[in-house]
DNA sequence: AAACTAATTATAACAATTATAAACTAATAA
DNA sequence: TTATTAGTTTATAATTGTTATAATTAGTTT
């Protein structure tokens, strides 16, 4: 299933007229594969294997530009590195403060928040955020046993 | 009223062993009656007519200290700097992708999302940020103009 | 193949933030 | 009072994440 998610990610490149190089192949199978959410110097350094000599640059490069094809978000977290994350269906996030670990976790979108924002503010809403912070089970553990 | 919310948070400082420097007093001063949410250099150019020879650094520093205090929150912003949020009472914040502003707006609280997430991760929950992303009645109009 | 466009690389630049060390301040103790 | 001590500020250097630049390479179109 990850490799259809792959097919219709290169789909919408080729679509929108945006080049696929073996470069942008790797780092958008590196995201979907990856199940994660890693900074650009994780995706640089996971895929120095495959490509020796690609530069940061190309990656920061096309997370630009899968950006602007919305086929990833950028989340931008504390003070720390951005985080890339391949946009399947709508989810938000739930980031442990202990190791940093982000976990999906579905909900219903927010809108009555976005509509009751429009109207006492009288702004136009494109999109919302929201994370939740807090402790994961693993830091929990070794919390209670020091 | 904001004497009020000045003397309670330095209160808070003097009762956690914090030292109140002038220059301390001069930034929570300026966070709470700016009315604003200011990155660190706003507050270091706001001061710089009072303290000519404070540093960057100082900001920073204090800025931290505020922060683990509670006293402030640190909004991180998409890609620019860190903007800084004197903590009153709880509110959310709805930003402008035209100029940047940020405007308040109360809602009741997302403690349901909270324990839903809780529920399904497994995760002690701590806190919550939501914004909303959109574009401010100034901008639009402009944008119509054009 | 020639010409053109886009992408990658290597590197430099940049901006926000943090670390360091020296100088200074303020509170307390002798 | 002076000495002591810990905390703070300053000035500056270092770091880090990210972007810009220019040259090279790769891919596409005619």
């Amino acid at each position: 299933m990850s490799e259809m998610q792959l097919k219709s990610a290169l789909d919408t490149l080729k679509t929108t007229g945006v080049r696929i190089t073996p470069q942008r192949h790797a780092i958008l199978e590196y995201l979907i594969e990856s199940m994660s959410h890693p900074t650009a110097d994780e995706i640089y350094k996971a895929l120095e294997g495959k490509f020796p000599n690609m530069s940061v640059a190309t990656v920061y490069n096309n997370l630009r530009v899968f950006r602007e094809s919305e086929l990833v978000k950028e989340l931008t977290y504390g003070d720390s590195a951005s985080r890339f994350d391949f946009v399947t269906n709508k989810h938000y996030h739930i980031i442990c403060e202990g190791c940093g670990k982000i976990v999906d976790f579905h909900y219903p979108g927010l809108d009555e928040v976005e509509h009751f924002a429009a109207h006492v503010t009288g702004f136009k809403i494109n999109s919302h955020r929201m994370e939740i912070y807090g402790t994961c089970p693993t830091c929990s553990e070794q919390a209670t046993k020091s």
